[in-house]
DNA sequence: CACGAACCCTGGCTGC
DNA sequence: TGCAGCCAGGGTTCGT
């Protein structure tokens, strides 16, 4: 589900609810996550203080004034879910697995419904070396995603470009949504050998990666069935989709042809025939 | 090594 | 109404 303008969104009311503050309880009530939970998981972090919430590709990075950095992902389905204090948190259900509280009565639920999520701690000085961020691509929002730096990243592959982007060790971050939707805009087949992707190619596909991801993060992610902020709220985004989910439905380009579907690497993509190239 | 398929899990939707 | 089959924003593991 959520891909990096989700996850961004996500440490951002998680940022809000929890830096400066302490947790008081940690429960945990359902421990086999995509990896099973340390089972010393709670008394690791009960008490300490939330220092930063960041986000590193799709992980949610909790640094705390102990020695160790709390790692999330939420995989396909997995929410964080704030209740403020001072008013009735809503029951818990059964894919609520985890529940944090602050020392001044927030509540985190860590939920997720397919379990494909997971969470971690490592050491903060090692967080480098965690098997799941080691090896992981460049942040495609920082200054230093360039084509130049993508088209050396493609070079020599010969898969589709669809398919090199969704791997997280090119660039990190981008989903199943983003890449149909920064290819639709960069006017580049999803079925273009990745390697071609180079000079003006790769000048037009940075943009339109950076450009796509910057406006989804404005609106919040994009909601289609699982995603909401840690806030409850729905994101945006959806609403602005060029192809993703659009088959059938007349290209926003060419207004001539219809957006198609086709299946790569047992995923979706969504593309103009016409337009993209 | 590099690639694609299978798999992990639950729930919602479609079509018979 | 019931149920089988398919599909879903991710990522790892396995086989070729």
């Amino acid at each position: 589900m959520p891909e990096l303008p989700e996850v961004e969104t996500v440490c951002r009311g998680l940022a809000e609810a929890l830096e400066g503050h302490r947790f008081a309880t940690i429960e945990l009530r359902r421990g086999d996550l995509r990896w099973p939970l340390p089972a010393d998981f709670a008394e690791r972090l009960e008490g300490r203080l939330v220092r930063r919430v960041r986000r590193r590709a799709k992980y949610i990075l909790l640094e705390t004034d102990g020695a160790e950095v709390m790692l999330a992902h939420l995989g396909m389905s997995g929410k964080m879910l704030v209740e403020p204090p001072g008013r009735t948190p809503p029951p818990l259900g059964p894919h609520d697995h985890v529940i944090f509280t602050t020392d001044h009565g927030m509540r985190v639920a860590f939920n997720d419904v397919r379990r494909f999520g997971m969470l971690d701690l490592c050491a903060a000085d090692a967080l480098d070396q965690h098997p799941l961020l080691q090896g992981l691509g460049p942040e495609p929002l920082g200054n230093d995603f360039s084509a130049p730096v993508l088209s050396t990243r493609l070079a020599g592959k010969r898969t589709p470009i669809k398919a090199a982007l969704l791997d997280q060790h090119v660039v990190a971050g981008l989903g199943n949504i983003y890449v149909s939707e920064a290819l639709f805009r960069a006017r580049i087949s999803p079925r273009r050998q990745a390697n071609t992707v180079a000079g003006a190619r790769a000048e037009r596909l940075v943009p339109a990666i950076k450009l796509v991801l910057q406006e989804a993060i404005a609106a919040g992610g994009s909601s289609l069935r699982d995603y909401v902020q840690a806030s409850g709220e729905l994101g945006c985004f959806q609403h602005n989709f060029d192809v993703y989910d659009r088959e059938g439905e007349p290209c926003q380009n060419c207004q001539r042809n219809s957006v198609r579907r086709i299946v790569q690497s047992g995923r979706s993509s969504f593309y103009c025939p016409t337009c993209q190239r």
